[in-house]
DNA sequence: AGGACAATTACCCAAATGGGTAATTTTGTT
DNA sequence: AACAAAATTACCCATTTGGGTAATTGTCCT
């Protein structure tokens, strides 16, 4: 992808108004072009395949299909294809979502145009373009939780159940009998509200604790 | 942060030149300055409390303590302050590192000086500014790994393994025996190199198959 | 001094797990 | 049709795990 090359773009977008202006945008700046925009995911993924875009700009909120599926199942189909996200959701599980599905870029909708058409440019140059606030929240998920539930001792211990450790092991290692460390577990399955070492690993990894 | 506040920038940087350069580019630009900067993380632990700036910038490879590990220990004290890493090291463990430890920015040293100054703007306005081959590499994180090792079975069960589930309700929920789970599984832990639950769900979490 | 919390240890017992081995059926591909 | 891979089922047995209950010691803060 050089950088003179002509970068085209699609869109799913369903306000009229909108997807009509973004493609103007798009289409009237030099360097850019767009031939294809959709108002839901079922079109798109009838009509995109015939001419596939280097770039496609997708909304979150649509009819039917959301956005978010939208690119699971284009981004299987068009692999060379970078999704951005262009929405107005900035909530976790939409950030996220999109992310896991297969998208590149997050933009929300109140992005300037010329910083739009710099996020299309950098996304084909092997960025990932976002709004700020996006870039914060999926860098900050990143941190470990700031406050646990758990004991020092609890989490030192939740530590070595996430490397598969039996009480044994645990207890050897950290100078302590097999009862305590079955004690300390107990502890940290009501705290977090598990019933089993594997709930105890997901829900430490998701809930960001070690 | 009001956009129009100077904001007050300390470096870490173990080359002199470095070091020079970037402290005269910050503190020469209007909004900005650069009353400190240190050749290494225990002269800036030391230094940098007195007059707490709002950014500094973290070079990784220093003597004796890394950047990482100075970004760990001085956003404890002061978690007010954004930490951006500037550097050449661009392989994945530095970078989820550093995020790990409290940065909230990443820039490689190819960076020019403009971006430099915007993307200290930038994660005072609550951005986190990130070279584009990061970002990619960070937004690429979030992606389930394309190929596994696992059959579609197998994979379905590792997932409901991550849920916690034990034999019974996995055999109940896909209407197959509770042997035939036990074989997928351990199928799967031979596949994975592990030997129980709590390290089949790291591991499944971890290289994302899930 | 007292109270709250954390860490430590112990025991009983039912249920679940992990390893080994073996065989049949289904599915997919050449 | 033939072969390979995947899915399915079964059984034996030692080890581990999880839940319940109870008690002692140490530490920190009021």
């Amino acid at each position: 992808m050089d950088e003179f090359e002509i970068i085209s773009v699609a869109i799913v977008e369903d306000d009229t108004e909108i997807r009509q202006i973004l493609s103007l945008i798009v289409d009237r700046s030099p360097g850019y072009s767009c031939k294809q925009s959709f108002s839901d995911c079922e079109s798109a993924l009838d009509g995109i395949r015939k001419d596939p875009p280097d770039v496609v700009l997708m909304d979150i909120g649509l009819p039917r299909m959301s956005g978010i599926d939208g690119v699971r199942a284009l981004k299987e189909k068009l692999p060379e294809t970078d999704f951005i996200m262009l929405t107005i959701q900035d909530d976790d599980d939409s950030v996220f979502n999109s992310l896991c599905a297969g998208a590149t870029g997050y933009l929300l909708k109140d992005t300037p145009p010329t910083e739009l058409l710099h996020s299309i440019r950098e996304v084909r140059k092997g960025g990932s373009p976002m709004s700020p606030n996006i870039a914060r929240k999926i860098v900050g998920s990143f941190r470990r939780a700031p406050e646990s539930p758990l004991t020092s001792r609890e989490s030192e211990i939740l530590d070595k159940l996430c490397n598969g450790d039996n009480y044994k092991t645990i207890a050897t290692s950290l100078f302590i009998s097999g009862n305590t460390v079955r004690a300390h577990i107990k502890a940290i399955y009501r705290k977090l509200h598990v019933t089993s070492r594997a709930q105890a690993v997901r829900t430490a990894i998701s809930k960001k604790l070690i």
